[in-house]
This record gives structure tokens, sequence and C-alpha cells, in this order.
RNA sequence: GGCAGGUUGCCCGAGUGGCCAAAGGGAGCAGACUGUAAAUCUGCCGGCUCAGCCUACGUUGGUUCGAACCCAACACCUGCCA
């Protein structure tokens, strides 16, 4: 038990909300407790928010507390309310195999072994079963409506509208702090700030019911110091399923963040310790163009995600293609095996070979054929380093390297692989 | 229920019969400079079989040689009055 978990917490910025911080860390000092988090399977997949709430259930096992991870598959039938307005419904199958997904990948940020194995339960398993009358006497007697219709969130969605489905969410996910206390003993919950009125309205049924006094945490929603919304790129979202985001595109992604955010999201992300990060920092500072903080960030978290194996093929992919060298000097197995980790499309070996427009959407570097053309009247395209002169040019074989192996470029920094087979 | 106003490209927003794929801004992309960073400057920024064609200005229909712009109906939003 390390009784300096929530001195480290706050070290590393991810306390932006806690109920009564002096006596949940005089329960922690006193011993182990239990805490949790849900994730509702609203995509085929976690993302980088979830993913910063794994790794503080993770710190918090480190510390010999015990993480349950909660999959919604009841809280995912329904939608919390969003200012956005009213959720589509997804059906029972998506919402079944979306869980699936969910309880998979969160088995691989927790150990389960020993005293505080990890666990992850379905809150569809009791939930289900329980009848209408039981639900508004037993959970909805202790929602007092006045009280529902003060939260931020509700007051937004009154003028456009809100269901009443959507209204009672708060309701089954305080549920889950109830059902998770008498079950477990659980006396924690922690999530994104976002969910702070979900989470403390958890801690109040059970004090309501239970008369037990149980604690809430809440990070802070992570921002970039360019006012853009973190966890986005131009292609989207960025995912922890590897079919989703690449292991490559992962991590490229963490590498190109901004020197003004590297800090903090070492900080969040990482197991680093203090002095570690310290020592990062002034890197930062004295020795930008190094990149430290960013290698290490984009290392480690990747290693956390896909695994070390993984992020040793990524790194070593993006040291073969952008490393500077004459990409002629890499043989044939090195540049395939790094060009297979960035979008590739195979080309058959013709008398016509497709032109690099065509050769650019093809590899998904570019949107449109329109956008390809742009790109490559821009001089922003490139092949095996060599810029592309004009839009009706051609893959020429002639250029190939090894094992028929062409690296396409679009602007700075993104690859693609072409293959003549 | 009555009256008034609105609905434009990824977002905000100008445009009130031909010169409109539609001003301006934001986001995004590329080039230069760099460190696969930021800032800055420059260019681009609906699609295609790309000197042309197609699709698009809430929806449907109409007027007109010609409509984002005029008319009608419908849908949704906002404000004022009941």
């Amino acid at each position: 038990m390390n009784p300096h978990v929530l001195a480290d917490l706050e070290w590393r910025g991810l306390i932006a909300h806690s109920t009564d911080f002096d006596a949940l860390s005089a329960d922690m000092s006193a011993g182990p407790i239990t805490v949790y988090c849900g994730f509702d399977p609203s995509a085929p997949s976690l993302h980088m928010g979830n993913l910063l709430q794994l790794l503080t259930l993770r710190r918090l096992q480190d510390a010999g507390h015990k993480p349950i991870g909660i999959v919604g598959g009841a809280t995912g039938m329904i939608g919390d309310p969003k200012e956005a307005g009213e959720r589509k419904l997804n059906t029972l199958e998506t919402v079944q195999q979306w869980s699936e997904n969910l309880r998979e990948q969160l088995s691989r940020f927790w150990s389960f072994d020993g005293d505080n194995a990890a666990l992850v339960v379905n809150n569809y398993d009791w939930t289900s079963s329980m009848s209408t009358i039981e639900f508004l006497r037993d959970v909805g007697k202790h929602f007092p409506v006045n009280r529902m219709l003060a939260r931020e969130v509700v007051r937004s969605r009154l003028e456009a509208g809100i269901s009443y489905t959507e209204f009672s969410y708060v309701l089954l996910q305080s549920l889950d702090y109830l059902e998770l206390f008498r079950r477990y003993g659980c006396s924690l919950q922690t999530g994104g700030s976002d969910q702070w009125g979900n989470i403390t309205a958890g801690v109040e049924l059970v004090r309501r019911v239970e008369g037990a006094r149980v604690h809430a945490l809440a990070t802070p929603l992570v921002t970039k110091a360019d006012g853009t919304k973190f966890g986005k790129t131009e292609s989207g979202s960025v995912w922890l399923d590897a079919s989703m985001t690449s292991p490559y595109a992962y991590h490229q992604f963490w590498l190109n963040t901004d020197d003004r955010d590297v800090v903090s999201l070492l900080k969040y992300f990482t197991f680093r310790s203090r002095e570690e990060i310290e020592e990062l920092e002034r890197l930062v500072k004295e020795r930008p163009q190094l990149r430290a903080a960013q290698r290490t960030l984009a290392d480690d978290v990747t290693t956390l995600t896909h695994g070390a194996e993984q992020t040793e093929k990524v790194k070593a992919a993006a040291d073969a293609l952008f490393g500077g060298g004459n990409l002629r000097d890499l043989d044939g197995d090195t540049l395939g095996s790094a060009l297979r980790e960035t979008p590739h499309a195979d080309v058959p070996n013709e008398d016509e070979l497709p032109t690099y427009v065509d050769l650019l959407v093809a590899t998904q570097l570019a949107p449109s054929k329109g956008a390809a053309r742009r790109t490559v009247q821009e001089g922003g395209a490139y092949v095996n380093n060599v810029r592309i002169a004009d839009v009706d040019q051609r893959l020429d074989r002639d250029d190939a390297l090894g094992n028929g192996w062409f690296v396409l470029r679009r602007g700075k920094r993104h690859l693609a692989g072409i293959r003549l087979v």
C-alpha cells in the first residue's frame, strides 16, 4: 500500500474535483479500498478519454487498491445527456458487441492477480431483470426531480428538449455505485470531470440508502495549448483498437505532441517518476530538437496500449522512414516491415502503372482525387523522397526500392507504402 | 393560437434574378523556415473522365431564357404577443 498515491495523482494534475479529500485520504491510508469507473459502449472501441481513466485506476491498483471496471451494457442502451442534443439509440446487439470489445480492452490495463485483482463487470447484469415498479420505488424515490433539473446538462437541454430516457440516465449510473458498494464495498468512483454530476449522484444515493459515506474523484478534461480538441487527428478520433487506429498512427499521434502540452501529457499518461518527468521537462526547454519528452511519451503510451513488441516495430519503422538517411540504403525486409506499419497498397505489375494521384487516394494519403491532384500541384507529394513533378506522372518501376517497395509521402509526415507485385 | 424573423459549404457568416462553387473568418492541407514542434509568411481548401461537366445554398413544387436569390406549400429554429 502506497500512502502517497493521492499526492501523486494531485501532482500529476489528475484531480479536478473530489468529494471530501481528507476523508478519502484517511480511508485510503487505513487499508485497501475498492474503486470503480464506468465505461459506456458508445463506440466500438475505447478512446483517449477512456485511457486516462484506465491509467488512473491502474495507479490506484499499483498503490494496493482494487479496481473495478464497469462495462455499461445497460447505461449504454440509454446514453447520458450531452449538450449537443438527443442521442440516437443503438440496438441491443450493437451495445452487446461493443460491450464485449470494451471488456476485452479493459482487461489489458490492469492486473487480475493477487489480493487486489481487478474485476470487470457489466451493469446489464443487475439492471436487465429489474422491474419498472422496483426501479421506481427503490431507486427513483431517492431522486428529487427539482435537484435533477438543476443539473447543468439538464438545464442546457430544457430549451431544446430532453427525453425522459436521457433524463433518467443518472439513476442507472447511481444504481451502479450502490450495487458495487453492496457487493464489493466499493467506496470510490472516478471519472472525467464531465461525469461529475453523475458520479456525485451515486455518492448521494449510497448515502441515502445505506447511510454510508463513499467518495468520488474526477480527472480534468484534457486540453491542448492550441485550443483544439485532444484525441482527434485530421482523420478522426484516436482509438485504442489497433484495427481502428494503427499502432503506427497511434505512436505518431503521441510523437507529434506540442512542446507546450508534452509535460502534462507525460504526467497524465505515463508512469514515469516525478524526477524523470522533470528531467524531460528540462530537455524540452534546453534541447527541444531532441524531442526526448515526445519520444518517451509516444513509446510509453504505445507500449501500454499495444505492447512492447509492437512499439519496437513502429519505432523501427519511423526511424527507417524518417531517419534522414537514404532510403536506398535500407534492405528490402527492413523497408517492407516499416511500410507495412503505415497505410499501404499493392499494385499489380502491369504494362501501364497507375498515376501517383490515384495512389495517393488508394493509400488514403489524400481523401479524393481532387485533393491528391492539388497536393501534387502544390509540390507536396513525394516518391522515395523525390518530389512528384506533375499530376500525370505514373509509378515508374525503375524507381522501386528493395522488394518492389516505394515510399509515398504527402507533406512532411504522412507516409504510405506502395508495393509492386 | 397570432405576429415578426430565420434555415447557406466541416463550423461561423456575407450574398436578395445572370459576373455564384457562392465574400470574409475559423478549422484543415501544402510550401518556406524548423525539430515529423510552435509562431510567422505564401498558396490551396465540393466532386469528377478537370480549358469542360456534375452536385450543392432546409424540403417539395412553381415563375423565368436563367433562381441561393422571386412565388406557394411543408418542416424545423428564434423573438414578440396571447
